[in-house]
DNA sequence: GCTAAACTATTAACATGTTAAGTAATATTG
DNA sequence: CAATATTACTTAACATGTTAATAGTTTAGC
């Protein structure tokens, strides 16, 4: 951190932003999927929606969205989409009509299964370029970090 | 990496996505940010390039995007808001009629001192709540990654 | 010097991020 | 059990992410 300003106002560097760090790396990760998420004809996040059922099973919008990463406004749109493809299918949950269960059709799980050795192929090379090891390590650590920030009130 | 599904396609758990663990992770980290962006009226991105101008003075609009890791469709629009409220300034480059250079104007440079005690304040809570160390050692990290991710054709 | 290629920025189109408002179903309380 | 609050999801409005196409400018070859 270091002020870099006449006015007195102390700011850290911009290249010290932790959104930033995070951002790039991302971006670097997500360089060596998007490509074969482009052939197959799906976006990021609707990969991840059919990712998350595809290990789930059914389950609801609200849990989904969290699994996912996801605001529920933008799932909404997402499942619209999934289910207007024939992705995934969505029924009301019989015990609480507000709910409503999601889970990946055959058709979903066929596309899954087809691009899953394109994904981890990018994994194995990310894991020689980088190292196995640190990759692990960098799990743990983001994860901690995430729960270190977790509001207590939530 | 685990094969949970009985068709013998051999795929990572959820769980071990290295783009979703990212994401997760900053986004507990831009939960500390938001609330201030939000009072001063600043998206996160608009934010972005304030910051980077403020850093580095007049840049060119390409120059811009990749400081702030925006595509330049999504740089153009936010240019166009932030010149529209005054924040910033383009010209075009005297030497290349192609290229605009960019600047943050006296408002904007006002803005950024205003909220920047916000951010330092939750910088100090992240650093306390995670340990200034494994900020730093992360910071390295994640500056390793997209290093060793660098497409060697760019 | 003139034309084709390369470059820079913008616009377009569709999908998602974000916040606020709305709708329907369930739970709570008096 | 009726009025109210709460919950789950959706819709709306605006901003950005992503890819492709466009327009204006400069450079390269010839």
């Amino acid at each position: 951190m270091t002020d870099r300003n006449g006015a007195g106002v102390p700011m850290r560097d911009f290249s010290r932003s932790l959104p930033m760090a995070l951002l790039r790396a991302r971006e670097a990760v997500m360089d060596r999927f998007r490509p074969s998420l482009r052939d197959f004809g799906v976006t990021e996040q609707q990969w991840r929606v059919l990712r998350a059922l595809y290990d789930r099973g059914e389950v609801e919008t609200g849990t989904l969205a969290r699994l996912c990463c996801l605001l529920t406004p933008s799932l909404s749109r997402i499942l619209k989409h999934l289910e207007a493809t024939g992705l995934v299918a969505r029924r009301p949950a019989p015990s609480d009509q507000r709910r409503t269960l999601v889970a990946v059709t055959p058709a979903g799980r066929a596309l899954l299964e087809r691009r899953a050795p394109f994904s981890e192929a990018q994994y194995r090379a990310i894991e020689e370029a980088f190292g196995k090891e640190r990759i692990a390590a960098l799990y743990e650590t983001l994860e901690d970090l995430h729960n270190a920030l977790q509001n207590p009130k939530s």
